[in-house]
DNA sequence: CGCCAGGCGAACA
DNA sequence: TGTTCGCATGGC
């Protein structure tokens, strides 16, 4: 499967992926990563420090770069190739579906979140997003990623008929709720995410001005570990999940829900499973209606029953309840 | 306004 | 080993 031009679309650089069975707006809306905005029929968001939008084609997935930071991020791979990675293109997903206990509820949530897939996240920005996910609700761990970006992050130079669209439609929308604010000006351009070493060196006042609030030392601390190489997140994708976990949960703030988020997220560890209060939900509701599990009852039955693509199931389970309930 | 949000860690029993 | 509570902040 190799990405190719996209006829039509060569002035703006655009390459298509073909690929089926993909529901970008469910990937990158489902509380894995907190980066993407939906602008008009697109998603914009930026990994390694490139600013891509994305477009669900009738044959798959489109992609253009509207911006690229100065210094070099990441591993040095073509932007295609770097897609194909963090998208995951090359999964079978029928194949894992395949592998799902067939039950009843797992029928019905893979059912109703038909394309759903897990994205493959770097490890720092995966990290100190679940780390400020702690007790807060989606819509505010995007304005805390996004304020630690703007303030911290690299500024990436967006081509100025891009910025100028973009602006207008960003600050119509906000006008029209009466949201703008002088801070949202400019809230047009794009940032990389902070390096650890970056991040390292700024005061936990000015990580709390960003609203992370009793999360902010937490962070610190991760950023001054990694960026002091006393844990090599590069690295950690060798040991096994076990062995990970133990690795990230020796940061202050990080328990078993949030390095099993990054060992998924980031790592693709199958075998991770994040329980949180919607997966707890629908576990109990699913599977144990009307009776009461113990934790650890519930612990067992999720590590065991969804091999041997446990995460990719939880995926399913997560979405799934929270479409159930509208409350987003 | 009060409730609660994709938890964690300390302080208890 | 197993609960309870405080922690910041903001959306609804």
């Amino acid at each position: 499967m190799d990405a190719t031009e996209y006829p039509g679309a060569r002035d703006s650089g655009a390459i298509l992926f073909p690929v089926s069975d993909y529901d970008l707006a469910a990937t990158l809306d489902s509380g894995q990563a907190f980066r993407w905005r939906a602008v008009d029929d697109a998603w914009e968001g930026i990994l390694a420090g490139n600013f891509f939008r994305l477009r669900q084609t009738t044959d798959g997935i489109s992609a253009e770069l509207l911006g690229s930071a100065a210094s070099q991020h990441g591993p040095r791979t073509t932007h295609s190739e770097q897609l194909r990675d963090y998208l995951q293109l090359d999964v079978d997903l029928a194949a894992v579906i395949a592998t799902f206990p067939e039950d009843a509820p797992m029928r019905a949530a893979v059912a109703a979140c038909r394309g759903l897939r897990l994205l493959r996240q770097e490890p720092w920005e995966c990290l100190v997003s679940f780390i400020c996910s702690s007790t807060k609700q989606i819509v505010q761990i995007r304005q805390i990623i996004a304020r630690l970006c703007e303030r911290f992050g690299e500024p990436i130079p967006v081509a100025a008929e891009v910025r100028r669209l973009h602006s207008n439609a960003e600050r119509g929308a906000q006008k029209a709720k009466g949201k703008l604010e002088p801070s949202d000006v400019g809230s047009d351009r794009a940032f990389a995410f902070p390096s650890a070493s970056r991040l390292a060196g700024v005061s936990e006042t000015e990580l709390r001005a960003c609203k992370m609030g009793f999360r902010a030392p937490y962070v610190l601390a991760a950023a001054q570990t990694v960026a002091s190489g006393g844990l090599d997140l590069a690295r950690l994708h060798l040991l096994a999940t076990d062995e990970a976990r133990v690795k990230l949960m020796e940061l202050p703030g990080v328990g078993r829900k949030i390095a099993d988020c990054v060992l998924l997220f980031a790592y693709g560890k199958q075998d991770a499973f994040p329980v949180d209060v919607w997966v707890r939900r629908a576990l109990t509701e699913l599977y144990f209606p009307h009776r009461r599990p113990t934790p650890q009852r519930l612990e067992r039955f999720a590590n065991t029953h969804f091999e041997p693509n446990a995460g990719f199931a939880q995926q399913y389970l997560f979405h799934y309840v929270r479409t159930l309930r509208p409350k987003k």
